[in-house]
DNA sequence: AATGAATGAGTCTTCATTCAT
DNA sequence: GATGAATGAAGACTCATTCAT
């Protein structure tokens, strides 16, 4: 992700050997880990560090302070699932809108139901974390790739697409995320996922044509 | 909300007097406060006390815990929502399928942003607690709410009405959240806002009659 | 117990009437039900209050502060343990040394282990009490009880009675207190209390006779 | 004391360091110091580890909380006054009765008496405490040991030493602790305690032959 | 006289962060 | 560089006591 963070909640420092990587990722995964088993207000650098396998103070070498970490292990959250989106989105150029949108729908939200639980924890850890300009730099990542997508679409050419497109994130993220919350029966989530692609074709005929 | 909550979340003691009455506005509205200017984590129960003018102790005769004081809070703000969307629907029995949607949309939306920061503080105090009994409660309502409502339209019938009603209920309150969280000019959020009404529309055309 | 307790432990009022009375009855049974079946640490003037079916403020109408409360609590109880002893040592007067000491050893037994859980209740209460007063004015009615019961022994003369008595006394009670603390099952204790009584008789004819 | 704590009462760590081990003796010191000084009632956590010259973080590495800190005091102190009686015990192998129990007698009083302030400040301490296992340890090991003692007697044999020997320590523990709670003169202690010794050799006299 | 809501000092406990080893 | 013991400020919550009604 490129967005310029919070000068503060910027990591002390970049994995350059192998080594710091793996502690790094180590450190990630112990933090999803505790988010899931223990929640939130559990969720202490003490026990981050442990289930890690790192002490405290190395941990602090990576991160200076506990927002970092939370920080860092959002942008890296978005950064995988916006290398998903845009794969796909660049794999679809010159389908139909159909295929497009089938496959925008599809993506993000496998990509945000895969590991529905580490996803839900990752919306704990953001809360109260200055990650605006984390959120920011995915919706702009996003727009550019679907926009790329969609004016490659053979079928359709959109007016304003600028407006189109950020409508129509903003309907399948925000569907996405209210699912989510509500933890509906998959079949259920599987009819309105369906549901969802035939709102948005519609609208992208109405709107392209 | 008539959702039966997590026994250990439930208030203390009911308002019986107006004293009572008062001093419980206070508290919740000395949290929302707090909530605002200091954030999540400064929330604390002396804070949040001493802004309500109260004692921590008067405090916790009303809320075993801070959890409960929280849970009460999401509680009364959803009540109020789910009171508006009621009413609004109420309003438009008969009315065409277009003036329905335009309500819909409209109420909820502005149900949701006319103290936008209120509910973005709200949103955050959620994080941690066990309120699915409250999301669902209020889901059912606006369920039941939006389902009375589109069988009364004259220009419409809906083969399939609770799976419609379900995917434009996830949509339009999804979008609301999305664009809440991406805090967007408000110029654009009316875009948006108008784009979503055009695309929930043509789905109901598309779906209905 | 004609102790003169500590200035600030008395009793605020003495019952007068009837209503007072029965009031101050229910206050001593709830402090002790509150003692066995919630803890010392949970042993509130809210929660006596209470269980007493009074209001806290009648309560401090009664009592000028808690310990005043455990104070009396105690005291009564001493007076009742002694009242019995005293009732069975007169009745004594005359028979053997053998029955006396018989005797001596089972009343206080079972005025200790009649409601041993009251009993063992009573013993934290007294914890941190400034009961000192309490103890010697109970240690000092004793000795004139059991002084004048072995001296109407027709066998038995003690060229020291008052030694051999204190010795006594202090054996007896201090081996049921113990006794009391290991909560060893009553078969053994019986077995103990015929031994203890059979140690005191053997010294008794060792010390008079 | 080998007693198997309540799981939740267990200290967290075991002092490895030499660093280690003077700070936990500082904070029983410590611990004594405010029970003798202060009472039970002033015993916060806070006061202790300030006694202690350690911050309060600091003690609750060791102790997971406040009742684990009491009752490895207790535990500590029971196994002093165990270890002085059974080395004591184990000197008289072979003595003579009389010598035997004016030496038990004698030792346990004296590893009572010693800090007889810092006894009865432990005794206060034990209240509200799950410290029956302790107990019930420390007389087994002192069962034990003076049935070993009793047994290498050789002017006397008893038909139920196990009997004859839980009745006389439940004769000298008690008496010792009930004098203990009188806090009468030394000098009428002294003669209590002879007294005391007599009697339980009369016992063992009548009991062994 | 009785009530019980209100008070707020005082308790235990946690945890982000530092720094001596 | 890594470690993890030590720190102590800050938080949730309790409860003896008062006093307006």
């Amino acid at each position: 992700m490129d967005a310029t963070p919070p000068q503060h909640l910027s990591a002390r420092k970049k994995p350059r050997q192998a080594r710091s990587a793996a502690t790094l990722e180590a450190i990630f995964e112990a933090t999803i880990q505790v988010l899931l088993r223990e929640g939130i207000h559990r969720l202490t650098t003490t026990r981050v560090a442990e289930r890690a396998g790192v002490s405290v103070g190395t941990m602090y070498q990576y991160f200076p302070h506990k927002q970092a970490l939370l920080y860092a292990l959002n942008e890296r959250y978005l950064d995988l699932v916006a290398e998903r989106v845009e794969a796909a989105c660049q794999a679809q150029y010159g389908a139909s809108t159909k295929t497009m949108v089938e496959v925008l729908v599809t993506t993000y939200w496998q990509a945000k139901t895969e590991r529905s639980e580490v996803t839900r924890a990752l919306y704990r850890s953001a809360v109260e974390l200055d990650n605006e300009a984390l959120i920011d730099a995915f919706a702009r990542r996003m727009d550019a790739a679907t926009i790329a997508m969609l004016k490659s679409a053979p079928d359709a050419v959109y007016a304003n697409i600028d407006l189109v497109n950020v409508t129509l994130l903003s309907v399948i993220f925000g569907t996405v995320r209210n699912d989510f919350e509500r933890d509906l029966p998959a079949s259920e989530q599987a009819e309105i996922r369906h549901q969802l692609t035939l709102m948005c074709l519609s609208y992208l005929e109405m709107s392209g044509g």
